[in-house]
DNA sequence: CCAAAAGTGTTACCATTACACCCATGC
DNA sequence: GCATGGGTGTAATGGTAACACTTTTGG
């Protein structure tokens, strides 16, 4: 476990205190989206990956490296939601874990036990890409969104509320972008679109929106998979894109 | 400066150390958007209202505190948009206006003077409801959204922020709601969203969609103002208006 | 009487929706 | 051959946009 290390290492009071931030990470494989999660010392319950902000560090930069640490993926996309700041909000099991575990002087009164204000992030990746290296006595697993496990605090209302977020702005999320690989078809970008709406799309008005949005290049290949007609392969227009992206414009309108 | 008082009662230690709650307080008057900013002795710059967030007290009701303090309004509207947590944010210039007036032992290496989150908030309040009490030393003041004086840090950057927010929001925002008083007319919201938008909205079609929202109901007034004919004065109904912000639906549906 | 602002109705248009039909593949 | 999934075209629909005319009020 990370933090362990870190607060071990008498670098504790090289963190922000009583702030972290957390990740949904998000990845979208086998037709579902998942969520990773972390579980300690085979406890009862998961958590979403966290960590503490570095004094000389972006809160975005702490969210990249807790993404880093569990997904070894880099330059990918994170992006805040929303700050959890309830006055109860405490992980105490999670500090009498990790205090009784490297026992510091300041244990009893440790501000790890005090009150957290918590940053949540959403983070897209691409599920092939993930390189999981969980640390000693650390396990991270892929779960689908609508399957949860038993989770610490209340981490399965911030995943809900990620994803009611995503929704909201789905106009605006580069879901395909960041999720599938470099070429990709149609039918699964539809696929991530109908996951995150909860709802089918119909398929050919799909495809033609994403189309005329100017951003998806038809390649001149096909993908064979199943059992049926192999669909078309596609690829970003990646500057067009990244430039919409950068702006904060809309890269597709969907209207429910 | 009531940061001042409460930094020097030596309850320095009842806040969060290193994070603030900055609000951006919207209201709606002379037919422009007017944002509340705040001034100490007399100084070149203007700051939004900002404090501090007390170890018992969720940071929704932080904001609604400083919400208070500056417009003694209560009830009213808050809404979190963006953390600001860049490592160089740090306002050296209060902190040392702060320091050097309260003098705490501690003043050299005072947290004030560290790296600072700050939790920004919109806020939308009637404007003929507020009614400012500034202390000792300090001034409050309306200014246009589009001529903001010189301001600290980069607090400009923030108000374009929450804009930004509320216009990518634009359907979900109690607009009219939290800004015009209980009884209005389709000239003064259309104003609103004008405003919010930054482009003219056609008269017949704005009135259109939102009576077509049922959350106006229409009243057999007019309002007699100028020197032309009288409007109809509309009111809210506020059950159903409510029922959909709690749920967070979509209030009415503009497209652009 | 005129200018300015507000109320109401109607039409044209375009984007979304809802389909129908054909093609490719593996069993 | 057939079931399944993918590709493409078209007609119907419904909401939005554009606009004309009337009414009211103060100068």
């Amino acid at each position: 476990m990370r933090i362990l290390k870190e607060v071990y290492d008498s670098r504790h009071n090289e963190f922000l205190p009583q702030f972290s931030v957390e990740c949904v990470i998000l990845a979208f494989n086998d037709n579902v989206l998942k969520v990773l999660l972390r579980r300690v010392d085979m406890g009862d319950n998961w958590i979403l990956p966290w960590g503490l902000v570095h004094k000389e560090e972006d809160v975005d930069e702490t969210a990249e490296r807790v993404l880093k640490e569990s997904t070894s993926i880099e330059n990918s996309y994170v992006k805040q939601f929303y700050l959890f700041g309830q006055k109860d909000r405490t992980d105490k099991e999670l500090a009498d874990k990790i205090l009784t575990t490297i026992q510091p002087k300041d244990a009893e009164n440790h501000w790890l036990r005090s009150r957290f204000l918590s940053l949540a992030y959403y983070a897209l990746v691409e599920y092939g890409k993930v390189r999981m290296e969980p640390e000693e006595g650390e396990e991270l697993s892929w779960f689908n969104v609508d399957k949860l496990p038993s989770l610490f605090a209340k981490h399965d209302q911030v995943i809900k509320i990620a994803l009611r977020t995503i929704r909201s702005n789905i106009g605006y999320v580069p879901l395909g972008r960041k999720m599938l690989p470099e070429k990709f078809t149609m039918p699964e970008l539809r696929a991530i679109y109908e996951c995150i709406l909860g709802q089918e799309l119909d398929r050919r008005n799909f495809q033609r929106k994403m189309i005329s949005t100017g951003l998806i290049i038809p390649l001149n290949e096909t993908l064979k998979k199943g059992a049926h007609k192999s669909p078309h392969l596609y690829c970003f227009d990646k500057e067009k894109y990244q430039e919409l992206l950068d702006n904060d414009q809309e890269l597709v309108r969907i209207i429910l």
